[in-house]
DNA sequence: ATCCTTGCTGACTCTCTGGTCAGTAACTAT
DNA sequence: ATAGTTACTGACCAGAGAGTCAGCAAGGAT
């Protein structure tokens, strides 16, 4: 009636520690989580998360590419597939895609590179080019096909596509640090879509 | 012709380890910081340090409270006093401070209460009273007072005074990741700000 | 049943750093 | 000068946690 002590379960171990290591950094940062916390929650001992991440550090990078990929390309698609007017597009799907950032694994990335990004600049870069970048042109590309269709004005906005994800990013860092103080992070940043609109229909004095 | 080792200085050297404390943490964080490292920047021992500060902890709370205090009265004081029109106060003192934060020691203090915060509940609360609270009050009440005068129309900027601080506080983030890409956050802010006004001058549809 | 490969364990080492404290020397008072 | 006070030093300690590795046992091959 001995059963055995473990399985070997080579192919899935690696996605299972870096799905544990993800939810401790998300509790407790990164330099707060032990390995042994990382191994524990997943079921195994500190040994064999060594077996698959050479070091702490890389454990970290692997958890962060992994989250990553997935939610940008879906930013890009609903941006390049719709078909609706411009002012529809961003009162509803894009507007739905915002209100989901604050409270997904997005926000937990977020912390996490703010707090060990100025130690991985080599993290960030990969964020930089792979998140950042394609999420912004993707957003300068829409607001330049609203012009060209005479939906939108020409505007400064154009070439700051980051005055979309403003709201985004404080309520994201609200949420990190006040979350005992609740924000109506859906509100503002419907509220400020509002603002967005106006500001394209407006006239020039 | 031997010089003293040192000279004894106690009522300056809290002021100085702190202002060393602040230097180091701005440059490598809170965990990446060594009290020696520390005490080596403020030019004493790092016993020293302890004779001041009970702990690392004790030390890095004094850091923040100490650069905190200030800034938030500076704004609080500009927006009571002033006796220009709405429009002209928000597009002159207040887009100044605004555009000053990114670059001031507030970024700092945001990036070290990111990265430590969590785990250190009372200092958050420190920060969301005397800092945040105080200030959101006050534009808060600037609005209000803009609605009664007629210079504004009533909108759902009232309950949330973020929106103001929303460009600001991804200018702060872009900075503590993507120091390497410039951002141009002044632009970034001012367009902002046109945005809101537009917003406060728009008939609802 | 038995061997063999290797996924896995857990006790170990080693470094790093927060924190201590006995002793030293700078200033003061006489 | 000299003695007394105490700001200051620096060598030390202790705990924590990253990373290692010899050996064990699960599961497949024969």
């Amino acid at each position: 009636m001995n059963e055995p002590r473990y399985q070997r379960r080579k192919e899935d171990r690696p996605q299972e520690i870096a799905e544990a290591a993800f939810e401790a950094f998300a509790e407790n940062g990164y330099s707060g989580t032990r390995v042994e916390d990382v191994a524990r929650r997943a079921g195994v001992s500190k040994g064999l998360t060594y077996l698959y991440f050479k070091t702490k550090e890389e454990l970290f990078k692997a958890v962060i590419r992994n989250v990553v990929t997935r939610r940008v390309d879906a930013l890009i698609r609903i941006v390049e597939e719709t078909d609706l007017p411009s002012e529809d597009f961003v009162r509803g799907p894009m507007l739905d895609f915002m209100k989901t950032i604050p409270d997904s694994r997005v926000r937990i990335v977020i912390r996490l590179l703010l707090e060990e990004g100025p130690r991985h600049p080599d993290l960030v870069d990969y964020y930089y080019e792979n998140v950042v970048c394609r999420g912004l042109a993707a957003i300068r590309r829409f607001v330049e096909r609203g012009i060209e269709r005479g939906e939108f004005r020409p505007t400064a906005i154009n070439d700051l596509p980051q005055l979309f994800l403003a709201p985004v990013m404080l309520s994201v860092v609200w949420k990190i640090l006040f979350a005992k103080h609740p924000l109506d992070t859906d509100r503002l940043i419907e509220t400020h879509v509002e603002m967005l609109l106006d500001h394209f229909r407006a006239r020039p004095e």
